[in-house]
DNA sequence: CTCTAGTTGCAACTCAGTCTCAATTATGAT
DNA sequence: ATCATAATTGAGACTGAGTTGCAACTAGAG
């Protein structure tokens, strides 16, 4: 189903409506590769015109994640950002401290043990956050990976 | 050796003072057992007549994690927890939505896969969270495990 | 004891995110 | 198409966690 209509759908059996912001918010969405926060779309929209205000992004970037369009990924000290979901599986990730870059890892055996994990505790998992923080190839190289941890 | 010789070595050795607060914050913070914040802290150190103010404790939280004593745990919009570390190993969380309560686990396999998966990338790690939203036991019986995630 | 760099408390400040409320609008029913 | 109503919006005030500037204080080296 394509993701539009996903939406749509979402909302409907949610009551709730589809208005010009959320159909911006939609589609800008939907066309970021990688991950942003909310000054990035904030930027991204107001240079295409349309005038979405920061708490409307703030109240409907829930609603996205809820639907499943998008994922939220916390970053250290609250700093939350997202990225699309459509068409993608679940992986976790990896921030360098000194360039910002975030990565991308994956493991199945991972994803298992942790199902396991809660099983054995009888905890009913609904997410997880799972990163890895430290230095990429090139930033490791020059003496940055001498930083702290922050 | 024993923590409160460990700190005072950590201390010296970056030219750091051993304080009045420091020792009365070092002192508490050994015999907390289980997870704590701030306002859990300054509230203890209110109590047994120590006044330490709050930004010194925001300052020297850090030096405590630096010097290996305590260990920091960012929860879900960057609220701090804090932990003893002395006389335990890493392990990682399970933090129940229903009541708050945090559960503890551990993982050499998932530990390995991560180091695996640094390796692969060419990422130097310094650190990483891994934690697990759910249910506990008890919430996850009585309707409250339908909540969303927050 | 003296000197100085490190430390403290306070209050002002930052930053991300939330809330309030009056005005606006999508949607289902007539 | 028109209406009624509940959802939504933008602006700005507000919150809470944490940070910062600064003048007064103090640990610790010499
Ligand atoms: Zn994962
Ligand atoms: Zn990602
Ligand atoms: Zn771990
Ligand atoms: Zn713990």
């Amino acid at each position: 189903m394509p993701a539009a209509e996903r939406f749509a759908l979402y909302l409907s059996k949610h009551r709730l409506k589809m208005t010009r912001e959320r159909r911006a918010l939609l589609e800008h969405v939907l066309s970021v590769r990688g991950h942003f926060d909310v000054d990035d779309l904030l930027r991204r929209l107001g240079r295409t015109g349309h005038r979405v205000s920061r708490a409307t992004l703030y109240r409907n970037l829930p609603v996205l994640v809820e639907s499943g369009l998008i994922h939220k990924v916390e970053m250290a000290r609250g700093q939350a950002r997202y990225e699309r979901m459509v068409g993608r599986h679940h992986h976790d990730h990896m921030v360098c401290l000194g360039c910002g870059d975030i990565l991308e890892f994956e493991s199945p055996e991972v994803e298992r043990i942790q199902e396991e994990v809660c099983r054995r505790k009888r905890f009913v998992m609904t997410g997880h956050t799972h990163q890895i923080r430290g230095y990429c190839g090139s930033c490791a190289g020059d003496g940055r990976a001498r930083g702290k941890e922050r």
